[in-house]
DNA sequence: GACCTGCTGCGGGGTG
């Protein structure tokens, strides 16, 4: 399509397109058709199978699945065709809406968004027409499958395609899980098989992706991926050692008793990024809401104080959607310099515009993430991306904690950067079992169709849907154990029917979502609340943890009360690491090693970070940690694993199930002892475990009702369910065969 | 030692 205004093409994808999409593609000035859209054309057009998109984010993806779906829908006059659109995010489906209104009402196809905020008379619009190209959330869908299951045949009767926006955003979580079985139930609605679309900038692994979107006929996914060309990246990575503070606030309400105040390392990185940052749009990710609101006032301030207008807007998950449109619009309008402090808010793809750089304040929470968070930057032509990270480190003393000493928040941050460099990032954990998604899809089963069978649910969720995982004994057991809580009843002929509190929970708004907020876990020591956070990691009795600055030690876990007890621990000071509280994977515990054995400088760290990381060297190199995996530090015997955190988190487990107090320490994990005999002696009986004892020793796990329905699960099915989602049990054997095989 | 996502139906009252 060399010329497509003088109406010469050369172009066979342009041809194939409907001649009011051709023309619309000449109003808008465009010049050519991009590679992902020009091989998007031929795949998608016939609506013959199933196709994959994965392209940079700006590599107009969305036009690439919607120029050819809307031209298959144009065959039909009037447009009678329907096509199911869905997406993570209400704000991308008001983005799309908009982008594609403005192609559809020219073409007189009706696009109709839907979801929470959208009023119920535009819902109604649709179904009494259910033609057109309708935007819509995973819980709006099941939405509709609860409220009007008898209808749906009619709403879903002209459906072609199935496009799911965001893929990677779905794949391994219980919304995941959600998504594939309502896409399998539309297609039991239907009854015949719906092409689906999947469209995403970053899938490291086609296979997964492709596995995900039709599961047990990936390999005829056809997939479309179109690399970004080799773009210019800038890093730079600088050290700082923490000082003593210098800004005092007003005690933290929420926490009596926490002083809570800024050190001053914290003061000069905010006044670094303030002089290199003003006068330009950038996204600064430190890792949690505290830290943004930290940074966002620190330069806010220093605007101020210079009599500049304020540049810097947070952006997170606890901010009024007013807030968070006024920083999304600054970023946008492109008037005037504006930069947003975020978290994982500004990840994914609402549209911000383009930014300058890319700062990530202490180590990045994944690879996968920094990618993400990277492909924000430089998104025009010519233009390098740019990437800053910014790592404190401790002040290091007689008593420092090994996190500090293997100058762990840096080398995780040289790490990732590394792999980042090399083009490898984290696949997705697609193996949790996620029984409480069985659970909401099979009340919601028994909502759509006035009752189900057992062999009816078992056939649509199990052996033809995304619950393979699961056993025909745990399927019965689950089901029973929804029967003794009154969620289902069995009628005498067999059929399952909501049970009076199935009933209940099903006919409430809040039954569509997969996912539960996180539950807090208040702190209380003696008489006084210390806070309150949320509990991912295993936590057993005994165990000690660092709260607010300072260690405890778990009395108990009272997981009805969501309360855990805990009392004072001597032990020095906690680490500085503010890596974020998300699980490492075994890769970047691996290249963290190499870092560290390697005698080379790194060229895109600062001098300070240099000697930062000479000085980790040092300890790493005078311990002879690159050939011992066991040595003594500070009274505990250390277990240098060098593991991701499913098999160190597994390992704790296994040796406090031993008796022994071990805890996990990011690289190490380390154990309380006076002999380190019993340390190896516990390895050796680890290592020899069979399964059915190392699912013994998940009983101790306190916080274990994971996920929204595991309240109903029996409770090994429960306790299985958080193994397969957060720990390594086989990898933490290995690991615990080969240590005791390796015993100084 | 963390972050993020989502939500119906209906009644009551006001406005056009």
């Amino acid at each position: 399509m060399s010329s497509p205004a003088s109406g010469s093409t050369d172009s066979r994808s342009f041809d194939l397109l409907d001649e009011r999409i051709r023309r619309w593609i000449w109003r808008e000035g465009w010049t050519e058709l991009r590679d992902a859209q020009e091989r998007a054309v031929p795949a998608l057009i016939d609506a013959d199978r199933d196709v994959i998109i994965a392209a940079a984010t700006a590599a107009g993806k969305t036009e690439a699945a919607f120029l050819p779906i809307l031209s298959n829908l144009l065959r039909d006059e009037p447009c009678s065709g329907s096509v199911l659109y869905i997406s993570p995010l209400k704000a991308l489906i008001n983005d799309q809406w908009s982008r594609l209104d403005d192609l559809c009402e020219a073409l007189e196809i009706p696009v109709t968004g839907w979801h929470g905020d959208v009023s119920s008379g535009r819902k109604q619009r649709f179904l009494k027409k259910p033609a057109g190209v309708l935007l819509i959330t995973p819980e709006s869908l099941e939405a509709m499958f609860v409220t009007r299951g008898s209808s749906l045949a009619a709403t879903f009767g002209a459906l072609r395609y199935v496009v799911v926006d965001e893929l990677h955003a779905f794949i391994g979580s219980e919304r995941g899980m959600q998504l594939q079985s309502l896409m399998q139930r539309v297609e039991r609605v239907c009854a015949r098989v719906v092409p689906r679309v999947g469209l995403s900038a970053t899938l490291g692994d086609m296979r997964l992706a492709a596995e995900f979107l039709r599961p047990r006929a990936a390999q005829n996914v056809h997939i479309i991926e179109s690399g970004s060309a080799g773009q210019e990246l800038k890093i730079l990575i600088k050290g700082y050692v923490e000082k003593p503070p210098r800004v005092h606030f007003e005690p933290d309400i929420e926490n009596p008793g926490l002083e809570d105040v800024v050190p001053g390392s914290t003061v000069e990185v905010a006044n670094h990024m303030y002089k290199a940052l003003r006068g330009s749009n950038n996204l600064i990710f430190p890792n949690s809401r505290r830290q943004v609101e930290l940074y966002a006032d620190l330069l806010r301030r220093a605007c101020e104080r210079d009599g500049y207008p304020n540049e810097f807007w947070p952006h997170h998950g606890s901010l009024s959607k007013e807030l968070r449109e006024q920083t999304e619009q600054a970023l946008k309008a492109g008037d005037r310099p504006a930069s947003a402090v975020c978290t994982t808010t500004l990840e994914l793809g609402i549209d911000i515009g383009a930014v300058k750089s890319v700062v990530q304040v202490g180590a990045p929470p994944s690879v996968a993430s920094l990618r993400q968070r990277l492909g924000r930057s430089g998104r025009r032509k010519g233009e390098a991306a740019i990437l800053r990270c910014y790592c404190v480190e401790a002040e290091l003393h007689s008593d420092a904690d090994l996190s500090d000493r293997l100058r762990e928040s840096l080398v995780q941050s040289v790490a990732m950067v590394n792999l980042l460099l090399r083009g490898w990032f984290e696949p997705p954990r697609a193996s949790g079992m996620h029984p409480s998604t069985l659970v909401q899809q099979v009340l919601s089963i028994v909502a759509e169709r006035g009752g189900a069978t057992a062999s009816e649910l078992w056939d649509t969720l199990v052996a033809s849907g995304p619950f393979g995982a699961i056993d025909k004994a745990t399927f019965a057991a689950i089901l029973r154990s929804l029967g003794a809580k009154d969620l289902l009843v069995q009628e005498a002929g067999g059929l399952l029917l909501h049970g009076v509190a199935g009933e209940r929970l099903v006919n409430h708004y809040e039954f569509y979502a997969s996912f539960t907020t996180d539950d807090e876990f208040r702190i209380i020591a003696g008489a006084k609340v210390l806070g309150s956070l949320p509990v991912s990691r295993p936590l057993t009795a005994g165990q000690g943890i660092v709260f607010g600055g300072q260690r405890w030690r778990v009395q108990e876990v009272d997981a009805g009360k969501k309360t855990v007890y805990v009392k004072p621990d001597q032990g020095g000071v906690p680490p500085v690491f503010d890596g974020g509280g998300s699980l490492v994977h075994d890769e970047v515990r691996r290249e963290m090693f190499n870092v560290l054995n390697d005698g080379q400088p790194v060229v895109f760290v600062d001098a300070t970070g240099r000697e930062l990381l000479e000085e980790a060297r040092r300890f790493f190199a005078s311990n002879e940690l690159a050939s011992r995996a066991v040595f003594t530090h500070g009274g505990s015997t250390i277990l240098a694993t060098w593991s991701g955190d499913w098999i160190n988190d597994a390992l704790v487990v296994l040796l406090r199930a031993e008796g022994l107090d071990a805890w996990n320490q990011g690289p190490t994990v380390s154990v309380r002892t006076s002999g380190a005999d019993s340390v190896k002696d516990a390895l050796q009986r680890i290592a020899a475990l069979t399964p059915a004892q190392t699912r013994d020793a998940l009983r101790a796990i306190g916080n274990i009702d994971n996920e929204k329905w595991d309240w109903t699960l029996p409770d090994d099915v429960k306790r299985s369910a958080y193994a397969s989602l957060r720990l390594d049990m086989p990898g933490a054997q290995a690991l615990a065969s080969r240590l005791a095989a390796g015993w100084p």
